[in-house]
DNA sequence: ATAGGCATGTAAGCAGTTACATGATTTA
DNA sequence: TAAATCATGTAACTGCTTACATGCCTAT
């Protein structure tokens, strides 16, 4: 009962189907909540189910039909019960760090490419929240936007995403280019055409 | 089977019991990896089984015996294999983000607090990390010990842990004081002796 | 004495992942 | 004509969390 919430969290920015909440959760490190598209189906069924958040069937042309939900009463209250509760502590897996803590013993070649690719996807996750920002600060600056605009959270959530993919993204680039630098290395590295 | 090569990274560090691994693996953040002791203790059983680590009774004087794995040869190829298959994407599950989205309709006085609560445990971590890498590098400074330190990895990983901890305190501290600088929330915030 | 740290687990339940299934429409 | 996008699920499995269990030793 943790995506829930997030789900909740989510439908305050609009009326969204279960596709559309697949790709917002697909990105994930937006809200820093991910989740596959066969768990957003079945939560938004018992949540429907729950009277937390109400459906509605939307008929497109030359599109299948979907149904996009809003959050009720009850799930705006069920969202305030849950910001007094303590908060589950931050949880976070990172496969590539863990080949990283064993760099040495594994040889960098394959883990220096991962980091460049990572490196690339934060960059990419970088301006999607960024462009996402400026969409939502309109024609006002930072400053002013978050003393006078209606909804500062989910410009509040972008800019630790952006913070997030920025520090990742430097962080495996000088990660990267290490093991180049290392003595212990440096003919291995060569001779196998990374430098 | 993921737990598994984060626990045989983590043996690399030296002979590790359970309940040491569950200390590490509760800060988690410096590798990236949170596990549970219970779930340590079941994935020490198999790695044993499946002969990727060995077991050594140590009696120890006032104190209860414990048990202390080491990689093997074995284990040493299974992280060999699992640097050469493509990494599993970084997931994040942060419930206090989800709380910060919501803020507009959830009342910033409780997500402050957590706010500023989820700041001191991130100084905390950084301290930590910081002492860890201090204590790595030993009198080489930082750019020496990357040259020429024969086990790097635990540090670049621990420098990225730094600058995890240390961009989440400052953003969290941004964003816990700018509700109070709202102009719509000024006078809630401030009748209820928040500012 | 009692609380906390050391040390290791079991058992039940819930959450998340992987694989599979379907079918229409638009773009290359 | 094949691939990608839109749209929604089911089923089986694995992995994680929560609760419980035990017992000794050290510090307050």
């Amino acid at each position: 009962m943790a995506l829930r919430h997030a789900v909740l969290a989510a439908l305050l920015d609009g009326e969204f189907s279960g596709y559309e909440l697949a790709k917002i959760f697909a990105v994930g490190v937006a809200n820093f909540w991910y989740a596959a598209p066969q768990q957003l189906y079945a939560e938004l069924t018992k949540l429907e189910s729950d009277g937390l958040i109400a459906g509605r069937e939307v008929v497109q042309q030359g599109r299948p039909s979907k149904r996009v939900f809003t959050v009720t009463e009850a799930g705006r209250g069920e969202l305030a019960a849950f910001a007094g509760a303590p908060p589950k502590p931050l949880l976070m897996r990172a496969d590539l760090m863990v080949r990283v803590h064993a760099i040495d013993v594994l040889g960098p070649i394959p883990v220096i490419a991962q980091l460049h690719e990572q490196a690339r996807e934060a960059e990419a996750k970088l301006e999607l929240f960024e462009r996402m920002l400026a969409h939502l600060r309109g024609d006002l600056d930072e400053e002013m936007f978050l003393r006078r605009g209606d909804r500062i959270g989910p410009y509040l959530s972008g800019l630790a995403g952006c913070r997030f993919e920025r520090m990742l993204r430097d962080w495996c680039l000088h990660a990267a280019q290490t093991p180049s630098n290392h003595v212990q290395d440096q003919d291995r590295v060569m001779s196998r055409g990374v430098v």
